[in-house]
DNA sequence: ACCGGATCGGGAACCGGTTCCACAAAATCC
DNA sequence: GGATTTTGTGGAACCGGTTCCCGATCCGGT
């Protein structure tokens, strides 16, 4: 493997003007920098980070904290920050965190806080703040999107608004007899992504002097997939008692797995129930599923730029993660939704 | 940021022994080891892994290209792959691979190429002979994970075999009128995962002396997504002319999508026509789909503990990569396939 | 009592870059 | 035309670990 040492010896000057030449950092003179990158050419050098960023310390590379894969919303930021972070020539580092449990902990003890990262981004977890402190103690900014992080920023829609948006959209269709399939799992932090989105719901019905329709409740709680929306939508749609006639869902992926129990159930969408989802799922339309649509991929590609602001690499746009704007959401109204029955 | 030289001074003791205390690496008093360990939690002392690996020539860091995150194959193995590593202690760098382009050559000679992993594992790629020898130039070893990597070892189900009894479960159903949903893309490989499993399905109908059925094409490429499945699947069984009675798709997101158009067009699944998918889909048994099994997650922890093996991190079990055993796939029915109508 | 090997610890070189500093030559200024 | 400033280059220190080599102890065996 060739050095830098070897590269400065073939084109006859010293490991300092290599550096410089090969960086671009500092004085060099142009026909040397020609001389020393065709010496790095011919024996095929490459730098090695390793090197750089034990001097540097900048490792040119970010940890993504991620609670699945495999769910759309989840991959879609991954690529999104993937294909971002590319670009800048960073590379990405992915921790996928469960959600609580010894191997989560040696994520933050152990992996982000050694020296590998620059900069962390945690997609829609919610930290402890003992957790965010271990990533600031090292000097290492930390970006939550979507999830929160006591006291680090945050970039994410307006879950609230967002949700009560989805429920007017249903109250102004004449529906009063409305369900909510919330979102399970971390959703018992006040201040969750599944904690307001719930908040929404329930400010519009309240404002509306109703209250949330179904049995055994009308707020009922989903493993965010398609089989936890269907095992929760047989449970809601199959009660003998009187049905509700539209529901609101916490994710696109929940709603997929109500139309699925209500078909089975044989109850017709939208004509005998109405549906909303959230997110904007890549099936959506094909399967006519009205939706407050947000764009993960474009997020996790913000967040990047966010970042890569704070590193000192960014393109000098706005910090849109300190100035508090949310990110874009949009009503989108396709064939699941109707007026309400008489 | 305390350095391993502060730990030595707090306990009384050189650098080097410090080193040799907290890596177990050469002799050391217990009593010794007790105190410089104290020491380093004392201070809150964390290795700088940049530093160890500059001199070690390992980073502790392996590499993984995938084409997909957010298809449900790609996703399990990303999963599988992620938490094996972790448990290893090993961090996995996520390199999101486009099929080709300026990027893609990017992705290899700049990021793979650099000291930054010791081994790199391709996901569903169909690697160039260039693009494995730039790794392997640099000593780091490589392993394909499904798609093909010339000269490097390979781990992968038997696709043509898997394909072959998927046509053969029909063919005992009594069908003759068989289309095949063939996945496109990069399946111009003559052995690229797509053409093996085309190859299945043709092998068993040539021997059943049967053509493949269906207007305008009794196989027909399809982009391995559920929007994928249906437009196919709409060309497919929309088509006045004789219709096929079964399908057999390339994927299990395929068939998903020729559920649906086979819905639309009023198509009962399974008396009218009968489907099965491959893959093991996480929804498939909700939709009661038929298909060959595989192990995407499973898949990607092997893939990781073949590549501890070769780093001499492994616990010694077989090498199943150059063992050349075909990773496992199973046969499972469900209710989308029935007997042929007569 | 003497010897050989196992055990323990320190000094120093080294991994491969970057950067500070010194110095020289060239360009600019008044 | 001398004083500055800018430009270009090399030497050497340094980042934070690991490891080689060497000397010192300690142990059991004879």
């Amino acid at each position: 493997m060739p050095a830098i040492g070897d590269v400065a010896r073939l084109a006859g000057v010293s490991k300092s003007t290599a550096s410089r030449a090969l960086s671009g950092r500092g004085y060099v003179a142009e026909e040397t920098r020609l001389r020393v990158e065709e010496a790095a050419q011919r024996i095929g050098y490459i730098a090695s980070p390793d090197a750089a960023s034990l001097v540097t310390g900048r490792t040119k590379n970010v940890g993504v904290v991620i609670p699945f894969v495999n769910r759309w919303f989840f991959g879609e930021v991954l690529e999104g920050a993937e294909r971002a972070l590319l670009s800048a020539g960073y590379d990405l580092t992915l921790y996928n965190l469960a959600i609580s449990g010894p191997e989560r902990d040696r994520v933050f003890d152990f992996f982000l806080a050694r020296k590998r990262v620059d900069a962390v981004i945690a997609v829609g977890v919610d930290l402890e703040e003992r957790e965010v402190d271990t990533i600031t103690a090292r000097g290492k900014p930390i970006l939550a999107l979507g999830g929160t992080a006591p006291g680090a920023p945050r970039l994410a829609i307006d879950d609230r608004a967002a949700a009560a948006l989805a429920t007017e959209h249903l109250l102004q269709l004449g529906h009063t007899r409305i369900a909510h399939l919330a979102g399970a799992g971390a959703g018992s932090a006040a201040r969750s992504v599944q904690a307001l989105r719930t908040a929404g719901f329930q400010d519009r019905m309240t404002a509306a002097g109703l209250e949330p329709a179904g049995e055994p409740s009308g707020v009922i709680q989903a493993d965010m997939s398609l089989p936890g929306g269907y095992s929760a939508g047989l449970q809601l749609l199959g009660h003998p008692g009187a049905r509700p006639t539209a529901v609101f869902t916490a994710s696109d992926e929940i709603a997929f797995g109500v139309m699925r129990a209500a078909e089975r159930l044989g109850i017709a969408v939208p004509s005998a129930l109405s549906v909303i989802g959230f997110d904007g799922h890549e099936h959506a339309d094909l399967f006519g599923l009205t939706t407050i649509e947000q764009y993960p991929e474009e997020q996790g590609r913000i967040a990047v730029e966010t970042v890569m602001e704070w590193l000192g690499e960014g393109t000098g746009e706005v910090d849109l993660a300190t100035a508090g704007v949310p990110l874009a959401t949009r009503l989108i109204v396709r064939s699941s939704t109707t007026a309400a029955p008489h």
